[in-house]
RNA sequence: GUGACUGUAGCUCAGCCUGGUUAGAGCUCCAGAUUGUGGAUCUGGCUGUCGCGGGUUCAAAUCCCGUCAGUCACCCCA
């Protein structure tokens, strides 16, 4: 059975092919993501991955239905796989925000789904690091939600070099498009343009401008002017006070295509634009309000960051780590007649916590150690038998060569105390 | 939904243009030998509805049509 185009199967490493997703990158993301999290006081939440096609719909319109992975359910519900995350966040904030205090900082990894043709970058579904930061409508709560973003792309191996996020603001184009366009013009076509600016031809932008009547030098004027909002310099001082200044600059080119967003939008990006955008967000202070029919009004603004970009830049710019199997020992039972004194030492060192695999069935010595190097084992561990028919141990570290005689009770301690297995360092791309 | 390119062994590919015995190579894997602080080396072995279906032909991996899948772009962007 094949699986459904634009899904995915996680191998673990090493791949099979050179297309194959890898288990232990994935792993190794979420770890980054969930560490950064905790470390900016995030708390992790979930929700259901199948929801009610409404809530997509009252939010964003019914031309978004051709885009969403949904149906009818065996009970007659017309129902969708997630297309995204903030709704459901918005519903959870809104059915209880009374016990919680404020600000919420909260964050899911959750798996998103979205029906259309796949392309690079861009798959049927996709896990996205969530992030979003609710009542709390200073710019600090801006500043703070960049920097999140910042150092959890950091925490994989990412500099300045590799990224920036491009910071803008709603505000400044709304105040602009009130100032430039042409009475009854409806500034969602107007952000339309600018969104597409990018990768549209001019004559096309042109085109979009006119139906606006805003000309397309005055919009060039000021995305090249750059001139930071008041709320925008709040976010730049408080990122510049941590040392972050490096990672962000502003940039009115982005927009975000999203209907919902009202204040500072922002846009990571790699380098050397080779990618689609890692990572975006942005204020979103009235949608809690519309999704709770009114009944709650807090400001909030979230980012999205998802695996699939993030994966592939990662192994473009070498940041995949080099070894992902890490086992404490690898028992090697070389004389049989061991097996049972091996069994009872695996059984101690497990209940120890340390990870330790051995050879289910005898084999071949070379077999069993090439078997612990694709383990990724820091040590050996062999059982003998002395003359006099005592049993030891002899512990060999891999990466020293050294190798030591331990009386079995002492094999547990042994192995804690030698070097730990080295962290993931950049090493060369599988293909 | 539209378009372009690509589908041959577990993996990477050759063969296709110009149809012609039994479809190949390297790697991996398995077995044996050898080595015995070692991913080495040697020998042997397994593995293919040539993506699938149809057509043309005495004969199709090869030419034609369709279809499915992959890749990339468009559309859209959460």
């Amino acid at each position: 059975m094949e699986r459904l185009p634009g899904f995915r199967d996680f191998y673990p490493e090493p791949l099979p092919d050179r297309d194959a997703w890898s288990a232990d990158l994935r792993h190794h993301i979420f770890a980054a993501w969930r560490n950064t999290a905790r470390r900016y006081g995030f708390r992790e939440y979930d929700g259901p991955p199948l929801e009610p096609l409404d809530l997509y719909t009252v939010k964003s319109g019914a031309e978004i239905v051709g885009q969403l992975y949904h149906f009818t359910d065996k009970g007659g519900r017309d129902v969708a796989l997630r297309p995204e995350m903030t709704p459901t966040l918005a519903r959870m904030a809104a059915a209880h925000d009374r016990h919680y205090r404020k600000p919420l900082k909260w964050f899911a990894i959750p798996q998103l789904f979205r029906y259309e043709r796949q392309q690079k970058g861009r798959l049927r579904e996709h896990f996205q690091f969530n992030a979003d930061l609710i009542g709390e409508a200073d710019p600090a709560g801006d500043a703070e939600l960049i920097a999140l973003l910042i150092d959890s792309l950091r925490a994989l191996g990412l500099t300045a070099d590799d990224f920036v996020v491009r910071l803008s603001s709603r505000n400044a184009w709304q105040a602009f498009f009130e100032q430039h366009a042409r009475p009854g013009a409806t500034p969602y076509d107007f952000y339309q343009a600018i969104d597409k600016l990018e990768r549209d031809p001019p004559e096309a932008t042109q085109a979009r401008l006119d139906a606006v009547g805003i000309p397309l030098d005055a919009v060039r004027h000021f995305i090249d002017s750059g001139q930071p909002t008041p709320e925008l310099a709040r976010i730049l001082a408080e990122l510049g006070a941590r040392g972050l200044a490096p990672f962000v600059r502003v940039d009115y080119g982005v927009i975000r295509g999203l209907a919902y967003y009202t204040g500072p939008v922002f846009e990571a990006f790699d380098r050397h634009g080779k990618f689609r955008a890692l990572a975006g967000g942005g204020r979103y202070d009235d949608l809690i309000k519309r999704l709770s029919n009114g009944r709650v009004d807090l400001p909030a603004l979230g980012f999205g960051m998802g695996d699939v970009v993030l994966a592939e830049l990662l192994k473009d710019r070498r940041l995949r780590p080099d070894r992902f199997a890490q086992l404490d020992a690898f028992l090697l039972i070389e004389d049989e007649s061991l097996r049972p004194d091996s069994l009872q030492l695996l059984q101690t060192l497990r209940e120890a916590g340390l990870a330790v695999d051995y050879p289910l069935v005898a084999a071949k010595s070379d077999k069993q150690f090439k078997r612990a190097l694709d383990l990724g084992t820091v040590h050996t561990v062999r059982l003998e038998r002395t003359p006099e028919g005592q049993v030891h141990a002899r512990v060999k570290h891999l990466a020293s060569r050294s190798e030591l005689v331990s009386p079995l009770a002492e094999v547990a301690r042994h192995l804690r105390s030698e070097p730990a297995a080295p962290a993931p360092a950049p090493a060369s791309p599988a293909a």
